[in-house]
DNA sequence: ATCTTGTCTTAGACTTAGTCTAAGCTAGGA
DNA sequence: TCCTAGCTTAGACTAAGTCTAAGACAAGAT
């Protein structure tokens, strides 16, 4: 797992401080953030962080590829560091847990040429969905109440 | 393709003019509508068709299964009729035209025990992206001026 | 036929997520 | 040092969707 930060000066990309912090908070940790948890903990290390500044330099880094956006729900978007290591996800239906997994085999290959409508199809991502042990003895429970 | 008003009166739920009209605007078509779209359309069949109808009738036919809400940008939810035949969804990232197609394979097969982290899987759905025809010689021609 | 009750619909206020704008601030190059 | 392009900021703005309170409607009871 190569930095995110290293990643991101191999862009011509300058990185200040702002953007090193946004870049720091969303690496430190393994779950997939949203912007307003991304601005709530880089304000900790940086109180005049702006907004602005946490979506404008989120956006760029997906832009750069190096951070994946994900709309998994209609709820806010989720950014994800892990860009470098092909995955999918996993969500629970019940609290949206969300674990990372990977598939034994790579969907594009799953899609038959007559299906794919003329497109150039670049890349697939599988959304798992599911109930988390949790929200399952949750559910056991209420039914048997 | 059993018509989605058929559908939904197997469920204990009022048919009232308003849910037909919605009904029938998102059946109709083939393609994968925003509930703006829905309201614009049904709206012109019933001009007294309010907002608040449209979302709280979408929103309780994905509940009763009979419609999907895809949320495949960041941008407004889409819904699709079309519940009943399991399929997955192929994306422009040029211009994001969607088109319905069929794996040959079911994802839920290709996740390992161990990459389930406990939970019960239920579902999963992929997400193609890639360039349509049209998209893809723009792109062409661009990079050839 | 009328009443009763619960469900449905409505307009518009409100919330949330995200974008845009205009101004000021940096940092690096001439 | 001065210029300039790019970066950051606060806050206004927009888009998508939810909530609320009131009225309309419909089915069953009398
Ligand atoms: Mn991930
Ligand atoms: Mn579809
Ligand atoms: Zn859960
Ligand atoms: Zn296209």
């Amino acid at each position: 797992m190569s930095d995110l930060v290293t990643r991101l000066r191999r862009h011509n990309w300058r990185i200040t401080p702002q953007r090193r912090v946004i870049a720091e908070t969303l690496e430190g940790s393994h779950v997939h953030f949203t912007a307003e948890q991304i601005l709530e903990r880089a304000v900790e290390r940086m109180p005049e962080l702006s907004r602005a500044t946490v979506y404008n330099t989120l956006n760029e880094m997906v832009a750069l590829g190096e951070v994946l956006e994900l709309t998994l729900d209609g709820r806010s978007k989720r950014y994800d560091p892990n860009a470098d290591h092909e995955h999918h996800h996993l969500i629970c239906e019940g609290c949206g847990l969300m674990k990372d997994v990977h598939a034994m085999a790579d969907p594009v290959d799953w899609l038959p040429g007559d299906e794919r409508h003329g497109f150039s199809v670049t890349r697939a991502s599988i959304t798992y969905r599911g109930l988390c042990p949790e929200c399952r003895t949750a559910a056991a429970e209420g039914a048997q109440a």
